[in-house]
DNA sequence: TGCGAGACTGTAGAAAATCTACTGGATGAG
DNA sequence: CTCATCCAGTAGATTTTCTACAGTCTCGCA
């Protein structure tokens, strides 16, 4: 039989006693916890039946503590303090909410919104984690993931379609100047071909052959090889959609691809949810 | 509208929280206060909900703290610790019972059971306040009182027949050596009579002239002086009860008196018995 | 692989705690 | 005397807390 690690009176009771002790005045006491004096009244009285000890003198207009009760008070008081003082720091903390993401879908998607996250979001400790790996949701400490899947994903994750993943091949407008655009397969293989871990131009293309070209191990590299007129790169519209509206990047061919597999906003399925967290998933 | 000084969360669910920290495990802190599982669950999760955070990771065979819960739970475990300790001291000190007596009942009634009552109620200090003056139980912080008196009690005390006065004469067998008991209402009148402030002789002897004799301001001296076969004194049965069994003061007279006024054992009626005061009053 | 143990989640309803509205009593001030 | 203030007490309403139970997941073992 394990016993109690302390034996603690009734705490509603003891918050009933530190109120009144403090105002001397059980009607005031009540006014400040939002309760009828009457409540108060039968706390302390409830309190007092229990300990076996007078707390308060009653007095015909409030109340006078008894010398213990005087004491009891002292202490009661600082530790109710030290709990409010706890509890306002828990809240008044900024929340941290981890987002992993891809370095590209970093570097297209979120920092350009990460000012329109702040300010929608003033309380809230923005955390990115820009990784290729898959993100373990407890090891890592991540709140949302921003993962490229064709799968269905397991009952403890809650998931939402972000954007499809539709290949464009797209290139500066320096570099197909003087062509007439949109190129045809064959044209396209003429030109530069920029390659990233992903390695699609065979697909893209249906042919079966390396095709040269520079590579870089995230397509982010890639598309920054395109903007400087390095070549052709093949990558999913969402990340080009901003450089193709500003003129920065064009599209070469009308020809698109899909994979099967597209992005998903992804967080553990939680019978908590946070605030924080809810917040930047919307 | 009268804001509360802090806002806490609710305190059973605090309790809960703490616990399950310190256990890391939900079923252990639910023996440890005594509820099942499920409660400490629903507790802490209405806690988190309220918070509008996470405080624990659940694990397969556990709990983890988050880094707030952690940090939190330091703070709150504090806390409950000083409640607690104040508890406990307030418990372990012994408990004050002041009794108001005038200094003959002190002297003749109270004293000599003052080591009966001691091994009766370790854990209560006696104080006794001697005064002939009336105590008023609030400003004096007494407890119990013994009173002389004929009236009703206001509804505000309580009160128990302690004895009844009964007036007797009594001396020392040396002063009334050789005399013949009893003494006649004659007879008396030729020894010293000792008079003390309630100065009952001619009422009891229904003679109308100022008797001679020494006089003292306390029953109590007056008896001191006839033990010393000084003379007669006239005092309450109860007084002198122990001092005629042994022999030191002899009943001189047949005669007894009462004046409608009797000893009454006194306590403020409380709605909230103390436990100490209850022991005395046995 | 299946099974058992451990531990948390969730539900519906029972039990306990807390509360309210009201009345009564005592005191003090005018 | 009346009125205001404030605590005590009661009966019943409301809220909180709890229980018993079933479900789910993970881990360890044979």
């Amino acid at each position: 039989m394990i016993q109690s690690r302390r034996a603690l009176p009734p705490l509603n009771a003891l918050r009933a006693f530190e109120a009144s002790g403090r105002r001397l005045n059980f009607r005031a006491a009540a006014q400040e916890l939002g309760v009828t004096q009457g409540a108060i009244a039968q706390q302390v009285r409830a309190l007092e039946d229990q300990l076996g000890l007078m707390l308060f003198q009653r007095l015909p207009r409030g109340l006078a503590l008894t010398a213990q009760g005087a004491a009891y008070l002292s202490d009661v008081t600082r530790a109710f303090d030290m709990l409010g003082e706890a509890t306002g720091r828990l809240l008044a903390r900024p929340e941290t909410v981890t987002i992993s993401v891809t370095p590209t879908v970093a570097a297209k998607l979120l920092i350009p919104r990460l000012a329109e996250l702040y300010s929608a979001l003033p309380d809230v400790d923005l955390r990115t984690v820009a990784t290729e790996a898959l993100s373990d949701f407890d090891r890592d400490q991540v709140d949302i993931a921003v993962r490229l899947t064709s799968q269905a994903f397991p009952a403890t994750l809650e998931a939402r379609l972000l954007f499809r993943q539709e290949l464009v091949a797209v290139a500066s407008p320096h570099l197909v100047k003087g062509l007439t655009l949109p190129l045809s397969g064959e044209e396209l293989c003429k030109l530069p071909l920029l390659h990233d871990s992903h390695d699609r131009w065979g697909m893209f293309l249906r042919i079966r052959e390396k095709l040269p070209g520079a590579a870089f191990n995230h397509t982010t590299l890639a598309l920054d090889a395109a903007l400087a007129g390095q070549g052709v790169v093949l990558a999913c519209r969402a990340f080009v959609a901003a450089d193709l509206e500003a003129g920065r990047l064009v599209q070469v061919t009308n020809a698109t691809a899909t994979i099967g597999a597209d992005y998903f906003l992804v967080r553990k399925r939680s019978s908590s949810p946070r605030k924080a967290v809810d917040a930047v998933w919307d």
